[in-house]
DNA sequence: TGCTAGTCGGTGACATGTCAACTTATGTCC
DNA sequence: GGACATAAGTTGACATGTCACCGACTAGCA
């Protein structure tokens, strides 16, 4: 009973505010890629490492920790990207268990026709928007919500201790 | 070629950064929900609004307004949370295209029970994170954003002017 | 060497979200 | 009244994301 339940109007307007705009900023992006380049956001989140590796070939679970993505859902994303041409499978002969991804010529023009739109999209509705020095005020703000943020249980370097 | 093509480091970390923090945030948020009360982000965004109105009964339409959802998307998870039993649905008897969603006894207990946590979730990994000034200060950001996000098209309150 | 724990990738089931199309009803204009 | 645009809601197909589990392999250690 002591403890505050609800939020004051400042406060749920905050949350509120945050939601919706991230909301909005990643719709008003995923539509332009769309639009511009029939890539998605997921699909531009894996072709994006792939374009700046050696030869366009990761190995799965280095691509995984470079876009911070779970085993499950990466296998996922890459089956679909591979019915459709963008990349494909290879075995990893280093270690039997592992798999390597590699970026198809389709795969190559896709994303190197895909980014210097895309880049310009986050200038235009998140970076240009924002003077230096809210830039690093966001930069502190984001740092400061991060640290507090418990690990995933899951997650395999930080065990629930 | 004159055209910045790529985003300077620090840039790109602060892109980054931000949609790392947020993926974070929200998924630290989801799984305490679901651990604490069964419910997910979807659901509780449905029976929040329903909670508040008169006898737990809303138009579709209008808490589809409320949360800023499509049709589509409203209808799907209304029939998702009616199969468990949290919603159900009625005519709507002054517009025969139009239909009601009330709250089930069961849905009012779930909210009931999941507010409390779920709102010292979001004191505890957003608000409190930062001071009064520092949550003026993302308001300001957040806003100044929001303004530059060009409007979707099917937006009913907003037309294409 | 063999046991055991952990890693790696994939799969199926399901939840969520988007899009296009459809049905039905309302409103508007002639 | 009738033609037409619009609004409300649903549905099916599909993309995406999460979870639990499996199967294969590796690594550490007795």
């Amino acid at each position: 009973m002591v403890e505050p339940r609800r939020l004051s109007e400042q406060e749920a307007a905050l949350w509120q505010s945050y939601r919706e705009t991230h909301r909005e900023l990643m719709r008003a992006l995923e539509a332009r890629m769309i639009a511009n380049s029939g890539l998605s956001g997921a699909d531009y989140a894996l072709l994006h490492p792939l374009s700046e590796a050696e030869d366009g070939v990761l190995r799965t679970r280095d691509l995984g920790r470079s876009v911070g993505w779970e085993r499950s859902r990466l296998s996922h994303q890459v089956s679909r990207m591979e019915k459709r041409g963008l990349v494909c499978r290879e075995e990893c002969t280093s270690d039997a268990r592992g798999s390597m991804v590699r970026l198809t010529p389709l795969g190559r023009k896709a994303i190197e026709a895909a980014a210097p739109d895309h880049v310009d999209a986050v200038r235009t509705y998140f970076l240009d928007r924002l003077s230096p020095a809210e830039q690093s005020q966001l930069a502190t703000l984001l740092s400061r919500v991060a640290t507090g943020i418990p690990a995933t249980c899951t997650t395999p370097e930080s065990d629930c201790d």
